[in-house]
DNA sequence: GGTAAGATCCGCT
DNA sequence: GCGGATCTTACCT
C-alpha cells in the first residue's frame, strides 16, 4: 500500500450529518491492523441513522450505555452486538448531541483476503466474505472491544485517498431489517457491485 | 425479575 | 422464502 493511503481520513469529514458522510465513504478503503496483520476492504454499501430524530436509529430514545459512543465525538467506532451472534460496526458523525452514525453493510475484500476468509469460516468467493455487516465485522476481526475506536488514530481507520468506485454509479434505497422510517431511502450502494448484501436497488 | 424484539446470517426447502 | 441459532438491551412490573 502505498503511504499516503495510510493517512486516516480528518475528524471534520465524519463532522457533518450521516447522510452527507453515507454515500462519501463509498469506494474508501476501511483498514485494520490487527494480530493477523492488516486487512482492508473498499466500503461498497452503507446506511445512515440520523440519531434522535431518527425512530430506527438506536439513539432514537436518548443516551444508553450501549449508545454512548453515539453521542460523543465524530469519528468514533460504533460496534454493537445484535441477534445474539453478530457485531455490527458504525461510524460516528456530525455534532454529538445528534448522535448520528453510519452503518458500513458490506466491503469489497482487498487487502488481507486470506486472513478474511480464515475469519469467515473459508467462504471461498471473495464478494462474499464482507457482505453484509454482520459479515464485515466478523472479516475484519471486530467485536465489542473495539467500541469507541477513534478513526482518525487506528488501529482501524478509513483511509484519506480518493474513493475509487470502478465507474460505478451510486444509488439508494430503503433501509434493511428496519420496521419504522422505511420510507426514508437512507441505504447507498455502488451500482451492480457483487460484493453488496441484500435488495439490489438500480 | 421477566419479557420481547432485534440495523443478522446460514442452511434448508 | 423460512426458521433456528443465541444473547443483549431496554422497557415493563
Amino acid at each position: 500500500m502505498r503511504q499516503r493511503e495510510h493517512r486516516a481520513l480528518p475528524r471534520s469529514f465524519y463532522a457533518r450529518p450521516a447522510l452527507a458522510v453515507a454515500p462519501e465513504l463509498l469506494g474508501r478503503l476501511l483498514v485494520r491492523d490487527g494480530p493477523r496483520g492488516r486487512v482492508a476492504g473498499r466500503i461498497v454499501e452503507v446506511e445512515a441513522y440520523e440519531g434522535e430524530r431518527d425512530p430506527a436509529s438506536h439513539a432514537y430514545r436518548g443516551p444508553t450505555p450501549r449508545n454512548e459512543v453515539m453521542f460523543g465525538e465524530p469519528g468514533h467506532l460504533y460496534v454493537y452486538f445484535t441477534y445474539g451472534m453478530h457485531y455490527c460496526l458504525n461510524v460516528v458523525c456530525d455534532v454529538a448531541e445528534r448522535a448520528s452514525a453510519v452503518l458500513v453493510r458490506a466491503l469489497d475484500p482487498e487487502l488481507g483476503i486470506e486472513t478474511m476468509r480464515r475469519r469467515r469460516g473459508g467462504i471461498a468467493e471473495t464478494s462474499r466474505l464482507a457482505r453484509g455487516p454482520g459479515c464485515v465485522a466478523q472479516a475484519l476481526g471486530l467485536d465489542r472491544r473495539h467500541n469507541g475506536l477513534d478513526l482518525t488514530k487506528g488501529p482501524v481507520w478509513i483511509a484519506r485517498a480518493a474513493p475509487e468506485r470502478g465507474g460505478r454509479r451510486i444509488v439508494r434505497g430503503p433501509r434493511i431489517g428496519i420496521r419504522v422510517a422505511v420510507d426514508r431511502r437512507w441505504r447507498f450502494l455502488l451500482a451492480g457491485h457483487p460484493a453488496v448484501s441484500g435488495p439490489k436497488p438500480r
